[in-house]
DNA sequence: AGCTCATGGCGAG
DNA sequence: TCGCCCTGAGCTG
């Protein structure tokens, strides 16, 4: 299940794995068998992420774009291949490795000007090298839209989901229901700088921790805990529980058909 | 076996 | 704002 840091993550193994090579590619689902067939035996050239997007380019202004949505998982691996279960939408192979593509919201072959029209529907991506924080800063300073709505908002910033956007929120001590306008110029910098360094570490890792050294159970002189998702974080699905930081109870809501979570105490307008 | 929920996003009203 | 699409895990019976 994916935000940014995921889809980076697995830029980067599928140009490990796969780049500059000829690729098996098939659909054993069979609803991506056409454009499995355009690509197969051709060399991946490269793999590229922008927020939840993905690219795999076959030269010739062919891309295979992908977007996991909700559900959709990848299972990376070594050769042998296993056989395919009849979910497999994508599966690449080559001698040594092979990538299961299940439940994609998106697995399409798209050409360059595709391909350019998703990058311009999308805000800056604290993952991409040279994006830009002002691009957003653009769009948060004059909204009346909650700041928690907008890190959501793909077109505001790529790569941030329900995770991210709880804990930056939290680590900055910001209450999610400001408005974009009331927000300062200093502090969107802060949180995007962060989000960066977070989300850099969620890539090395594969996995999302949001908690501070000096808060963890150890520093704190509190038990060891062990959070429902595989990472160490402040708020996200820790409803109705104390807060790591002033031993508060961390609230949800909905907002714009999702869970949000924060801590009243840490976090005040 | 069937329900609910999940780190998304789209299009119809 | 709602319903819908995609899959699988973790409950409940």
């Amino acid at each position: 299940m994916p935000e940014g840091h995921t889809i980076h993550r697995l830029a980067a193994d599928h140009n490990k794995a796969f780049a500059e090579r000829p690729v098996r590619a098939t659909s054993p689902q069979g609803k991506f068998s056409d454009g499995a067939a355009l690509v197969d035996g051709r060399i991946l050239e490269t793999a590229e992420a922008h927020g939840k997007h993905l690219f795999l380019g076959f030269g010739g202004g062919d891309w295979i774009h992908i977007h996991l949505g909700l559900f959709g998982k990848y299972t990376l691996g070594a050769a042998p291949v296993p056989p395919p279960t009849d979910t497999v939408r994508l599966r690449l192979a080559n001698p040594e490795s092979y990538a299961d593509l299940r439940g994609p919201t998106a697995c399409a072959l798209i050409t360059d000007a595709e391909k350019q029209a998703v990058h311009d529907r999308l805000g800056p991506d604290p993952l991409r090298p040279g994006d830009d924080p002002g691009k957003a800063w653009q769009r948060i300073s004059r909204s009346r839209t909650s700041i928690a709505a907008l890190l959501m908002d793909q077109k505001v910033v790529a790569g941030v989901g329900n995770v991210y956007r709880a804990e930056v929120l939290f680590r900055h001590g910001i209450d999610p229901y400001r408005t974009g306008r009331d927000l300062a110029r200093h502090e969107w910098d802060a949180m995007w700088a962060d989000l960066a360094a977070l989300m850099r570490e969620g890539v090395r890792n594969n996995r999302i921790d949001t908690v501070r050294p000096e808060h963890t159970p150890e520093a704190m002189g509190r038990p060891p805990r062990v959070d429902d998702h595989g990472g160490e974080v402040y708020v996200y699905r820790r409803a109705a529980m104390a807060c790591h930081v002033c031993g508060g109870e961390i609230r949800t809501a909905g907002l714009a058909a999702r869970n949000l979570f924060w801590c009243p105490g840490c976090q005040q307008r």
